[in-house]
DNA sequence: TTGTATGCGTTATCAA
DNA sequence: TTGATAACGCATACAA
C-alpha cells in the first residue's frame, strides 16, 4: 500500500512534453495552445493529478494552513469557535489545524512550537488558564507570523483580539437579579485568577453597586473546574451552612446546573427561592427544568470575526496592531430567573 | 511584518559551514566534531532555529499529519473523539487537520480531497448522515493513504472502523425499560436512514421481542434533526394525539431531554408514569432533573483507539484490512428509568 | 508555443 | 571531519 499520488512529471511523461507545459496547462497559462493544453488536463483527470500542496507550500512560502491553540476542545463555546474558524478558513482556501493546551501552559508553548514548524500562515489563540509569561507569544511575532487572540488575551501583548466584554456581560445578568427583587446574590466563579473571570466579578460588583447592595466577598465562591459536580458540592455545602441566597450569578451553565440541583435538594424551588442565571447559552439551556436564563456567548462568530482578522493580517501584511474587537453578548432571560 | 523564520542556511552563512555541516550537526550525526556541533547548536538556538517541517515533508514524503473528517464539531461526542485523536497524535508527534462535513456528501468529498492535496499521511473519516457512493473513499485507498472509519462506517468499504455495537446498545436500553415494567415504549431515533440509526431501531425492536412485547412501527419516530427542540415538539403532538406510553428511549441525550420537557408539561412525571433512556451520557445527564439515564459513548477513547489503529497503518504499511474494533458501552442507570 | 534552469529548505550520497 | 550535489514537486524567469 504504498503512496501512488501522480505528479506534475508523471503527466509530462505520459504524453512526452516537459513538465512546465504542464504546470502552465494546469494553470490555464495564458500561452499554451488549446490543444495540448486539453490534452494534458485529460490526462490529468486520468491520472487523478491533485497538486501536492507540500511542495507549493515550500515554493511559495505559504502553507495556506492557519493554527489553532484552544484550551478544551470539549467545551461547546470552544468547538462552536472551532466550527465558525473552520468555515471562514474553508472558504478562503485554508485548512485548519486544531491543538489543545488542556489549560496547560507547557502544552501551550509546545503546539506553538510545533504550528510554527509546519509554518501555518497564522496562528489564533485562546490562552490556557496556567499563565506563565509571553515568551512564545512574541516568538510568534518575532517571527513575522500573524497571530490573533480571541475570548482569552493576555494582558500585555500587542495583538488584535477577538472578545466579549465580560464585565459588562456579568454586570447584566447581575442587574437583572436585582430588577427582579433579588437582594443576597451568589457568584460562582470559575477560576477566579484568569482574567476574564476577574472582569466579570468586576461586573458583578459594580451591579450590586449601582443596585444599592453591599458587595460581600463571601458571596464570590471560586468553582477551580466545571467538571464533575463541583458547583452541586459546593452550593450544598454553603446551603448547609446557613448561607441567605435568593440569587444565583454563575459563570457558566454547567455550574449553574450543578447549583440548581442542590438548591432544589435543599427544597428551595427555582426561580421563587433562588433565581439562576448561568453564562454561555449552550443549547440544552431551555430543555432543563426550569429553562435557564444565560448570557449568550456568539461562539461561532468570535471563531468567524478572528479568522476574518487574520486573514485580513495575512494578506495585508500589516504592521502590527492592538485592536479589540468586543462581540455582543445577549442575556437570555428564561424561567429559572423570572 | 515579513516572515524571518531562520533557516539551516542562515546559521551556516553566520557560522562559515556549510548547510550540510549544519544539518548535521543538529541531527547529532556522529562524523561532526564536537567543538563545530557545538557551535551550530548556539547558534541555532540563538537564531530560533525551527526545522521546517515543510520542506522535510517534502522530502520525506511524509508529513507527519493526520486527517480528520467529522459531520458536527460541535456534538459533545465528535469533540470527544477530537480530543481523543489529538490526544495520541500529539504523544507520536503528528498534528491534526480537522475538517466539518456538516452532514453533507458533497462537502465530505471536498475536505477528503483537500485533506489528500495538503498530503496527510492517513484519514479519520466519520461519514454524513447524506450518503451518496464510497468513490472518494476508494480515491484515498487507491492512493495509498491509510485510512481508518470511526463511529459511522459505510457498508461496502474494506477498511478498519473503531465503532460501538449500537444494536447491543440500543438492545441493553430497551431491556433495561422492559425490565422496569414499561410495556408501550416510544423510540425517538436520530436520521433513521443512518446505518447507526438503524441499528439501533433493530436493537430496539430485538428487545421488545425478547421481552415479548410486540412491535408497533408507530412508535418509532424519526427525529432528522437534533436542533431547537425538534423532540420536544414531536413528543407533545404525540401526547396531543392520545398515544399511550410509558417507557421512552432516544436516540440521544438531547432528543431525551425535550422529549421530557414535553412529557412534564404534559403533567406527567418521570420516571413514574414514563421511564426515559438517553444515548450519548452527556456530561450534564446527571445534572438535569431528573438525572437521565444513559447509554455511555466512549467518545475520547474511540479517538485514541482510531488513531492508534492507523497509526499502525502508518508505520507498518500493511495490506487493506477490514477489522472493526468494537467499544464497550455501558447504560448508566439514573433516576429518569429507575 | 514550449523547453531549460533555478530555487523553496532539507538531507542522503558521494567526494574530498 | 566536512563540502558539493542532487532530489523531493512545483512554478517561473529566461531561452529558444
Amino acid at each position: 500500500m504504498k503512496n501512488k499520488q501522480a505528479t506534475i512529471k508523471d503527466i509530462a511523461k505520459a504524453i512526452g512534453v516537459s513538465p512546465s507545459t504542464v504546470s502552465r496547462a494546469l494553470n490555464d497559462h495564458p500561452a499554451i495552445s488549446k490543444a495540448t493544453k486539453e490534452k494534458i488536463k485529460a490526462k490529468a483527470r486520468e491520472l487523478r493529478y491533485e497538486p501536492n500542496i507540500v511542495a507549493l507550500s515550500l515554493k511559495n512560502r505559504s502553507t495556506k494552513t492557519i493554527g489553532v491553540v484552544i484550551p478544551e476542545l470539549i467545551h461547546f463555546f470552544f468547538s462552536s469557535v472551532i466550527s465558525g474558524i473552520e468555515e471562514v478558513a474553508y472558504d478562503n482556501g485554508y485548512t485548519v489545524m486544531v491543538c489543545q493546551s488542556n489549560e496547560s501552559y507547557e502544552k501551550e508553548v509546545k503546539d506553538v512550537m510545533a504550528l510554527l514548524s509546519h509554518r501555518v500562515d497564522g496562528l489564533l489563540i485562546s490562552q490556557a488558564k496556567e499563565i506563565l509569561n509571553n515568551t512564545h507569544y512574541k516568538e510568534i511575532q518575532d517571527r513575522g507570523v500573524p497571530l490573533v487572540f480571541f475570548d482569552r488575551k493576555p494582558v500585555d501583548m500587542i495583538a488584535p483580539s477577538i472578545i466579549i466584554d465580560d464585565e459588562n456581560a456579568a454586570y447584566e445578568a447581575t442587574r437583572h437579579l436585582i430588577d427582579q427583587g433579588r437582594k443576597s446574590i451568589l457568584h460562582l466563579g470559575n477560576n477566579l485568577n484568569m482574567p476574564i473571570s476577574i472582569n466579570r466579578v468586576d461586573g458583578f460588583k459594580r451591579a450590586l453597586k449601582d443596585g444599592g447592595l453591599v458587595v460581600d466577598e463571601s458571596m464570590i465562591i471560586d468553582c477551580p473546574s466545571d467538571q464533575q459536580g463541583i458547583s452541586y458540592d459546593k452550593m450544598l455545602k454553603l446551603l448547609e451552612d446557613g448561607i441567605k441566597v435568593d440569587g444565583l450569578f454563575a459563570s457558566n451553565d454547567l455550574l449553574a446546573i450543578g447549583a440548581i440541583k442542590a438548591l432544589k435538594q435543599f427544597g428551595l424551588s427555582i426561580p421563587e427561592d433562588v433565581a439562576v442565571v448561568g453564562f454561555s447559552n449552550w443549547k440544552f439551556c431551555d430543555m432543563v427544568d426550569p429553562p435557564l436564563s444565560s448570557v449568550d456567548q456568539p461562539g461561532r462568530k468570535m471563531g468567524r470575526v478572528a479568522m476574518e482578522r487574520l486573514l485580513k493580517m495575512i494578506v495585508q501584511d500589516e504592521e502590527k496592531q492592538n485592536d479589540v474587537t468586543i462581540l455582543d453578548t445577549k442575556l437570555m432571560i428564561r424561567k429559572s430567573s423570572s
